[in-house]
DNA sequence: TGTCGGGTTAGACCGTGTATATTTTTGTTA
DNA sequence: TAACAAAAATATACACGGTCTAACCCGACA
């Protein structure tokens, strides 16, 4: 269970963690991988790179593109796709589901556990199913609570 | 034309579904309502151009963007945001989801007829659920079962 | 020390979509 | 039918997220 507020967020443990992931842990990735996972907020790329550059080091655009997208194919983080202007990333890999909010622009995630889909049809044959994504678009309106 | 069982297509039948919306009908925005409703298929704004300026008038691109915009808004189609690289418009607009195959770019509908989700909690307070859109991610792998 | 190769970099580039200012069409009134 | 105001369509320039390229850096290792 990954789900305590502050995990260890050591440099050795990110670069273990990458390594266990087969992720060779060079400083940049592992620069991004503590943006990502102390604020386990749903982040666009644009935000990685402000708080990354934020710190200390210079990341350039195209390392935290290529690095997001590495660690998208090595299931490090999630990809939120809900907004056509831009990808949200997830650090939270356990399965789950969202809320966005139309307005803000916020995502809350919606855990998979209580949660159960009925006469979903099989997908087409000689397809896989890679993913099922539940994405609930809510706006502030009409509710007694001011 | 299209061999395919259509509905009525004429352009007095459109004319009639924009004033039924609230929309003027204007030239373009009847051959737009054509493209889409013919070809009963999801769509892209690019895809769309393409096949109205393929039939006789020109129309521009910022014509055809905001014509789909006044139809999204009209409730005429719908929206579907599978890839941050395009948006599709889907002349369906009853309750459905989606497959989408992520090597194609292809959707296929799910009705949501015979399909229901438990579990799922209440948005949060003040907000209004606006839309619930499941999309079921695939790609071509190993032959299935069936 | 030299070289090899993955990683990083700046900056040019691309495509989808938007803003604006102007022209055209539409509907209305007479 | 003519004139007019309002709505819509247009061309063009622009914005923005994201990608590509070609050069560079730097550690590993002989």
């Amino acid at each position: 269970m990954t789900s305590t507020p502050i995990p260890d967020l050591s440099r050795e443990h990110l670069t273990d963690l990458l390594r266990a992931h087969d992720i060779t842990p060079t400083h940049q990735r592992i620069e991004i991988a503590q943006v990502l996972f102390s604020r386990r907020e749903h982040l666009s790329a644009e935000q990685i790179m402000a708080l990354v550059n934020r710190r200390h080091s210079e990341t350039s655009k195209a390392t935290v593109y290529n690095t997001l997208r590495l660690f998208l194919k090595k299931k490090l983080i999630r990809e939120v796709i809900v907004d056509p202007d831009k990808v949200f990333f997830d650090p939270n890999t356990t399965p789950h589901h969202h809320f966005y909010d139309t307005h803000s622009g916020e995502l809350i995630d919606i855990p998979a556990a209580d949660l159960s889909i009925h006469g979903l049809p099989e997908p087409p044959r000689g397809m896989l199913t890679e993913s099922v994504d539940i994405i609930v678009r809510i706006r502030p309106g009409a509710a007694a609570t001011a």
